[in-house]
Order: structure tokens, then sequence, then C-alpha cells
DNA sequence: TTGTATGCGTTATCAG
DNA sequence: CTGATAACGCATACAA
């Protein structure tokens, strides 16, 4: 029964209007008469009218849609982090009328995706994820000339184009540091690919605060790959196994950190007590149990916590701006992660500790 | 640098063709001559010529786009699972040269976005997530006419529509024999939310096991709610901390499944020795080592196991043929889920146990 | 305040 | 084998 679609030209027709008023009547142009307005938007709701998207995507220029390629990662996987930036961001463009439209690829001829994209005029802008260290992307869409917003930044000229990203350096110098105050000093690292500049900061800022405070890096401990949960398993099993093991890690992910709790389990150690665990948690919706500024309750994992969800959204926010406002200057945003104390730190075990330390749990510093 | 976007026109211009024969030249018509057909596509590719995707949608009429409406749950989130059985259709989409459309939505007002997708014209069909057991979309979906592929399957008229969706009902019955014959006679459920049809039906499954091995059901230990880690986490304290705790569980996905082991770990009590697990493993790349078909090594848990990945394929493909193909009838594909054995069972505690059982690990029931 | 005429960039019909 | 020409459904400059 799908009745046939109704087009402005009918709709004009059953009023009596040309097509002119009809469509701007609808639109809101100011110089139409109230009354008629009126009627026609009545017309419109009962015979369901709704605009051909493709029609006023050609008449306008504007595709009023957005893309995110995401690519798939060495295990043929969707970064799980990805859903709650896509949350985000899908908040945001419903509530301006845009589109998302998503492509999966390969990590091949990234680029070629872009430039059909938009040489097609699919999409009025587009989202970087994951940028590398040196990504080609974005020089790429640069000379493009096409809105986007990068989630993350590069190295090279950064000034350059909008970012939104999250002081990753810091966010793990402090969480280091952290450590070290509570007497730990051999820490190992669990990161993520560090082709990513997120990671390759994260690292920095771990080497950072070692560097600090006189500890020798030592990369038998320093790990790298797909921040999945199997990664933290092998790593953390590769280090409890090995003669002497770290007494406290950092890790790169929630996911990771799981691996690394079932590798404690295996081995029927607690975590705080024989193994300091600080993450970098993204607020994985699927390990939360409220929304993204999760509340009130100890969390399991003490944790650098930035909201991926509160990212999502404010790149779509800043991308719609750069669509449609005038050409105005780059934009960036440099967020500071929260340290959340949960229950997976604790002092470093007295035998190699250099001071006794107590910790309330749950303060938060800004 | 944004070269002037080239048009068909002035490409038929610069070959000093007409814009027919360069279209067809380029759609692979068969009345072109060949050489014609060589120096059409020769300069296209010099000349970056892509056809604009609007125009193009708006003369055929067929948008190239399916539509994905994933629906917000309780925590503002996406499902997770979500993002294996995006990068299956992806793959497929990518095949076919079709777009991906995604509407983020909170639970009211879902119709109204599918409407909304069909009606502007931005989509050729859609592929329905989440089915309940009773779900409006279904019927209103079929009254406006439109190609659409179910995830899943709904009770009401499951014959009059495509669908693909796994015998969930099975799956848990023969995972919870298998507890039986382990020994079991006290085993948990900690299930989805039971308004959504595959959740309803694994936990029919259940108590059709319990039932016809004659042991009672116990709501006590049945729970059901979002599948997310906290889930499990709570489930599982909370019915470790009972007086009469189960010797075994079954889990509708490896999310909570997490958060058991988390709970156990707190207790400092072991899986399969303390409590067996069986899981419902839709394969969450984010958790696998490798890709869907995980290979060679035992798994961790023990495990009714289905590829969400391989059902998005599907279900994408299935749609395209719909979408293409004449109207033909509608498909069904109920897969079964494979039992795979890791180190998550064992036989009951023999105060319990009627039989001591031994298993070997990792044998795959077909 | 409303209407006419034209263009957006394709595909498709019908001649040649 | 190739080319005019007319849709497709909307927006908008210009006219009234």
């Amino acid at each position: 029964m799908a009745r046939e679609t109704i087009t402005l030209r009918r709709l004009a027709e059953v009023l009596g209007l040309s097509q002119t008023t009809v469509s701007r009547a609808l639109n809101g142009f100011p110089e139409v008469n109230e009354a008629t307005r009126a009627r026609v938007i009545e017309a419109a709701q009962r015979l369901n009218y709704r605009p051909s998207a493709s029609a006023a995507s050609l008449a306008t220029g504007k595709a009023r849609t957005i893309g995110h390629v995401v690519t798939l990662g060495d295990h043929m996987m969707i970064n799980p982090h990805f859903t709650d930036f896509v949350a985000g961001a899908g908040e945001v463009y419903a509530r301006f009328g845009y589109e998302m439209l998503l492509r999966i690829t390969g990590s091949e001829g990234e680029q070629d995706v872009y430039r059909d994209l938009i040489s097609r005029r699919r999409v009025d802008g587009v989202v970087v994820h994951g940028p590398k260290t040196r990504d080609p992307r974005i020089p790429f869409l640069r000379k493009l000339g096409i809105p986007f917003v990068v989630h993350g930044r590069c190295e090279e000229d950064p000034a350059s184009y909008s970012w939104i990203d999250v002081n990753n350096r810091r966010a793990f110098m402090r969480a280091c540091n952290f450590l070290i105050d509570l007497g730990h000093r051999r820490i190992g690292l669990i990161n993520g690919i560090e082709t990513m500049n997120f990671a390759d900061r994260r690292r920095q800022g771990y080497e950072a605060a070692l560097a600090a405070r006189g500890i020798d890096l030592d990369t038998s401990i320093m790990f790298s790959a797909d921040m999945i949960e199997p990664h933290g398993y092998r790593a953390a099993a590769q280090m409890l196994s090995s003669r002497k093991p770290p007494t406290a890690v950092l890790v790169s992910s929630i996911l990771p950190a799981i691996g690394v709790m079932r590798a404690l389990a295996e081995r029927e150690l607690r975590p705080a007590t024989d193994l300091s665990i600080i993450v970098f948690d993204d607020c994985l919706s699927f390990l939360q149990p409220g929304n993204e500024a999760v509340s009130g309750a100890i969390p399991f994992f003490t944790a650098m916590r930035s909201s991926m969800r509160l990212a999502g959204r404010r790149v779509a926010e800043l991308l719609i701006e750069q669509i449609e406002g005038q050409h105005s200057a780059p934009k960036h945003e440099l967020w500071e992660a929260e340290l959340v104390i949960g229950h997976t730190t604790g002092p470093c075990a007295p035998a190699e500790s250099q001071v006794p330390v107590r910790v309330k749990p749950f303060r938060r510093y800004s």
C-alpha cells in the first residue's frame, strides 16, 4: 500500500499555489503570508510531504551529509571506541538535520575513499579518525579544500586545520607520576599502536615522567599493539612470567586492561596488591554502569578519563560550524584527561617501595 | 587548490562528444564503440570525473544507499555488537557500490526516522536491528512497501519478510544441557533484555532444558538487563553472595561475562572450578585475538558462538538482492550457533555432582 | 505577497 | 553507433 510519493509540484497543485510559494512557505522565508504558510504546512503534513533529498541536494549544492571513514584494523575490526564517538556525533547531526555516511575500508586506498565521497558530492565534510603522527590524509583534504575536523591531530602543521584532542602526553605523564609517588619504580607500558599519534604521545608522557625521576627505560616491559583484550593479556602474561615483573602498569585502553585482569586471575594475583594498573579510559559505554559522566560509585579501574561521546559531539559541532559559517580560522581544543582513583592502584610492596603511602579512593584531580 | 568539479557536460565538451555517449560509455552500455569508450574512460580518469550522486539519484530514482537506524540503549549507548555487524555489511556495500547511512536515535519516534529516510528517498532499503518480540516497525515497513531485512526476527508473521537469525532457543538449550551433563543442577541465567526477541528465545531454551531434566526454575538466579559488563558483575555478585549460589551460569554476551569474571576475582574464586560459565559469543572483534573464525588456540570462555560480522554480510547481501532483483519471495536463514569448549566450564563439584565427568577442551560440536 | 522561468547534473527516450 | 531532448524534484533570480 505504498502511497505514491508526493512531490512539491503535486502539493502546489493541490493547494492551487505555485511551487515557489510552497517551497518558500515550507522553508520559512519571511515574505510569505502567514495564512498561506499555515495552509501549506497543514497540507504538507496531511499529505506527508517530504522533499526529495537528492533533488534538494542537486539544487542547493549541499548534501547535508557528513562522512566518516573508518579503517578496519589489523583484526579486521572497527575500533570499538568509534561506537561512542559516533553516538555523540549522531546526536548533533540529528539536531542540525545532517545525515551520517559511514564508509568501511581496508587500510589501502584510504585517500581514494575521501576523494570519491567528495567528488561525487555525497558529503559536505568529513571527520578524520585515528590520525597518525604523519598522516597524508590531512594535506590531501586540505588540498581538496573540503571542510574537515580531525579527532586527534598530527604533528605537521596542526595550526592549519581544526581538531579536538586529548592531552595524551600529559595524561600519561600524570598517571606515571602518580604511580611513582606510590612508590613504584618498575612500571610497564601496554600501549596502542605507536604510529597513531595519540599512542606516540602517550609513550612520550610515560618516558618523560620516568626520565624526570631518574628511572631508566626498560623496553622489555613496553608493549605496543592494537587496543584489544588479547593484547593486554599477552603483554601482562609475559611481564608477570618474567624474572623481574613490574609492580605497576600503564594501559592504553580499558580493553587490554581487561586482558591484564585475566592474566592476573590466571596466576591468582590481585590488582592493586600485586600489580597496580592505571588505564586510559574513553568511557566505553558497554563497560560503564551509566553514561559518560559516570557518577557516584567508585570505578573499578584507576583511570585517566576522557569521554569519547563528548568528543564526538564537539567534533560534529565544529564541523557543522565550519560547513555553514563563513570560513573562520581553524579551531583547536586540547582536553585534559581526569584522573580518577579506583581499586586497581596501591602502594608498591614495601620491599621495593621507598616511602609508605596511603591513598583515599576517588579523589578527582581536575 | 580545489580543482573545479568536473561535470558530465564539461567532460563531453572536452571530448567533443555528446553527454549521452559519454554517459553510455561510462556506464558500460554495449552499443558504444570500443574505441570511443576507451577514449572516454581515459579522459574521465585523467580529469578525475565522478558523477554527482544526487544528480544520478534524481535521474534514476535510486539512492544506492542503505539505512541503518540504531537505537540508543538505556545507557545512551550503541550496542557494541553493532560494530562488527556493520563491518560485515560495509564490506558488502563497498563491493556493490552502496553507501551506508547511519541514524542514531533515542527510543521514541523510531518509526518517524524510517518514514523520513524513505520518503525523502535517501535510502533504497533499511536493515532492522534488534527486533522485539512484537515489533511495530515490521508491519510499518511492510506497509510502506520498502525493501528491508531483519537481523533477528519477530514472532508475528515471520514468513512475510526476510530475516537472518541465530537459533537462540536451541543454542541456550544446548548450552544448558551441556552443563547438566557436567553434573550441574543449579544453573543461573544472565540474559539480555527480554523484550528483545533473541533474549526471550534464549530464556525459552534455558527453561526448556531445565524442564526436560526435571529441574525447577528459580527466578532468584535469573537476571535480565542490557548486555554490558556491570550487569554481569552485579548479577554474579548477587548470586555468589547468596546462601545457595549456582554452580554454573549461562551468560548472554561476552561483555557481562567479563563482569562475572570480575565478581569471581573479587571473591578469589575461579572459573570452571568454582563456577562454570558458558557465554553466547558474537565474536566481538575487540575481544578476539584474530578475525571471526578464531582459529587454533583454545578460547578462554566456553561459548555458543556465532559471528556478527558474517551476519552483517549476509543481511546486506539479501537486502541488495531484494533491492535489485525482481520481487522474489522473502528469504530466511536460521543459523545454528557452535559450541566451543574453553576454560570456563568443568564438572560440578563432587558434593553436588551426580556423576564425575571429564571433558576435553576444544571439541567442536557442529 | 505570489508567480515565471531557469538551472542543478544525471539518466533515458527517441530519432537519426 | 551517436546525438538532441526531455525528465527527475527542488531552489532561486527575476518579474509582477
